[in-house]
DNA sequence: TGTGGAATTGAATCTGGAT
DNA sequence: GATCCAGATTCAATTCCAC
């Protein structure tokens, strides 16, 4: 482990994991001497009771007593002591990622600005594989809230901006991510066999947020460690990493995975290739963007029948209500049926295939993918 | 205009567009009157004068020295302000939907939380045709994010899951959603053919919005009514609105685009309901009505257990008495199970679901209830 | 060893009406 | 307000297991 000439402390505790708590040993640090901090703080869920999926089976919740807290005002005292450690410890150049859900980042996002971090971007991870809202009461729960900030107004911050256009096939990165939940081999058990921390984070998401906003040699601070994430791709990609942790479980389980990374993983850099099939546009968006209007009628193939465009983008039939394909099928007695391309609009006189709208909308999103700069 | 019976105050002046300052207005309404409010709130820091305390204090200018803390504490003042005379008129099962970016968004949500609104999702507005970064500094400014509030934590707020999951064919609407941004013949020009407003929110944004969260004869509250989407589809979908709007140049051409809008036929209004609201048969009818009788033998799913029906609509089996749903919890040793789906009765060397039964029922209370007298 | 279907699982503020 | 209880409710990805 070499010191680093760029750090003012030559006395940085670099690639090690820091027992206790984060506010304590991060004002245990010298000022100044980190480039970036991600952290990932508790949530502050609040749960009331179990929840079951329709199979019967019960959801794991995170009810960790790291999770817990008695009212906004603790957690927002809580936040403020933190954010207010962690922007002693940054260079004058340096920025901060924090990560939340509703239940906490606008107390985050808030509390950033009134201590005069400067905001840079929201970015939205949306989540390819989401936990499901099983009792059909609200939306899905689909993606976190990233916010990136530097120390202040006046920082002149890392952004690798041709770097992130090469991860995104030449186009430049948007505000929204999109990226599987951690799941599979990369999801660190203990030694029953369950999940080591309720909350562990994909290595593509970090892999993303170092390449675009660190330097090779630069010193990553995550005061919420928990099994190491930050510090697992930090490693890989050279930068210099100082995890603190207040569980002893957490930190156990990090040290060995850290000592398994490999520096410049190559494989590290096909994390987050870019997928291209034909994007599945669902009918109702049609309807929502006007293309058809509610109460319009669609025509069969052959014109034999006709069904009328509801609100929520089902058609209404003599006696049938439905999907494009449930109304189709229903008609022509089939098990089952493309409405895209058995249902016709009329325009000018015309039967017009309503598949012809939902390559307008393909297009769109293709023009948009394609557009240069 | 029809006043309307459901309302508190028959004086609510509906399907208008309210001139003034909307704290103001919002204070001369009646309490407990509107059914949802969609808000997009300003939230340019700048603060060109059109920004005041609630006391109408005079603030401090920001435009000749930007005081960063002072602007923030500012728009504060505002947020609090104005959500509150929101809070005051919504009903008691009422809800917000307020629109920001990172600039405001966060203060917009911790305020939500701070006055004891309950965050029922975050929604993410991922622009399909963005404004592109062309600095290249930052990452591409690509969404907005909405914040689903209802008025407290006991409301039982609306939520037409059942629609939303058919505008997304059949998959349950995530918290994502993508949407291109208002352009085209939608974006509204002034007379001299410059956009008539800024911020200008696409038709289809509110669709999906008002689709989910109200029913036809809501009452609809916009306090930044501005060029009057909300409005616009509040009238298409069969919802009465209520604007407010302090520029009249804005309130000129909403008016006019107001004057154009057709609300859609009933029948297309007409959306996917819930099972939830089919009406409740109890399981003694399928009894008393001799579709099966007192001793036949029902078979769970998968034919392992097997209960008997008996004279009251209850079942025994080894051990156990009680409910359809009782038994069959019992057997499967969950905390719940829903009798209708669990339980199967045989006819011809067939297994048919008792819920077909229940089916019968509904249809025949329906056949009966169309009938005319 | 391959394949297809079943089982498992993930930061969740997750019911509602009658009594 | 608390309690009881009918009964409605899931998507994508991975792993496990049977054959």
């Amino acid at each position: 482990m070499t010191s680093k000439t760029k750090a003012p402390g030559a006395d940085l505790p670099l690639n090690q994991i820091l027992a206790g708590d984060c506010i304590d040993v991060m004002n245990s640090l010298p000022a100044g001497s980190v480039d970036l901090i991600f952290a990932d703080p508790p949530y502050n869920l609040q749960l009331k009771g179990d929840l079951h999926r329709p199979d019967n089976s019960k959801v794991d919740a995170v009810d960790d007593h790291w999770d817990q807290f008695s009212s906004f005002a603790v957690y927002d005292d809580f936040t403020k002591a933190w954010l207010k450690a962690a922007k002693r410890l940054l260079k004058p150049n340096g920025a901060i990622w924090v990560i939340g859900s509703y239940h906490n980042v606008f107390r985050l996002g808030a509390e950033l600005q009134n201590q005069g971090y400067w905001l840079l971007n929201d970015v939205v991870w949306r989540k390819s594989n989401p936990m499901p809202n099983f009792k059909g009461k609200r939306l899905t729960n689909a993606h976190e809230t990233l916010i990136w900030a530097s120390r202040d107004e006046s920082a002149k911050y890392t952004f690798n901006y041709e770097a992130l256009k090469a991860l995104n096939d030449g186009i430049q990165m948007r505000s929204d991510w999109v990226l599987p939940i951690c799941t599979g081999h990369e999801r660190l058990k203990d030694s029953n066999g369950d999940k080591a921390h309720p909350t562990q984070k994909p290595e593509s998401l970090l892999h993303r947020i170092l390449i675009a906003t660190t330097n090779p040699g630069d010193v990553v601070l995550d005061p919420f460690f928990g099994t190491g994430t930050t510090g697992a791709v930090a490693k890989m990609l050279g930068r210099d990493f100082i995890g603190i942790e207040r569980e002893e479980a957490y930190r156990t389980v990090a040290e060995a995975r850290l000592a398994r990374v490999r520096k410049f993983d190559a494989s590290a850099l096909e994390i987050t290739g870019s997928k291209r099939s034909e994007p599945r546009v669902p009918f109702g968006q049609v309807v929502e963007r006007g293309m058809l209007r509610p109460g319009e009628e669609l025509y069969s193939v052959g014109n034999r029948y006709m069904a009328k465009v509801r609100a929520d983008g089902t058609l209404v039939g003599n006696d049938v209500k439905g999907s494009i394909h449930q109304v189709g099928a229903a008609y022509e007695r089939a098990p089952s049926c493309n409405g895209w391309t058995y249902w016709h609009f009329k325009r000018d006189g015309k039967m017009i295939p309503i598949d012809i709208l939902r390559q307008q909308i393909r297009a769109e999103m293709e023009a948009d993918h394609a557009r240069p700069n």
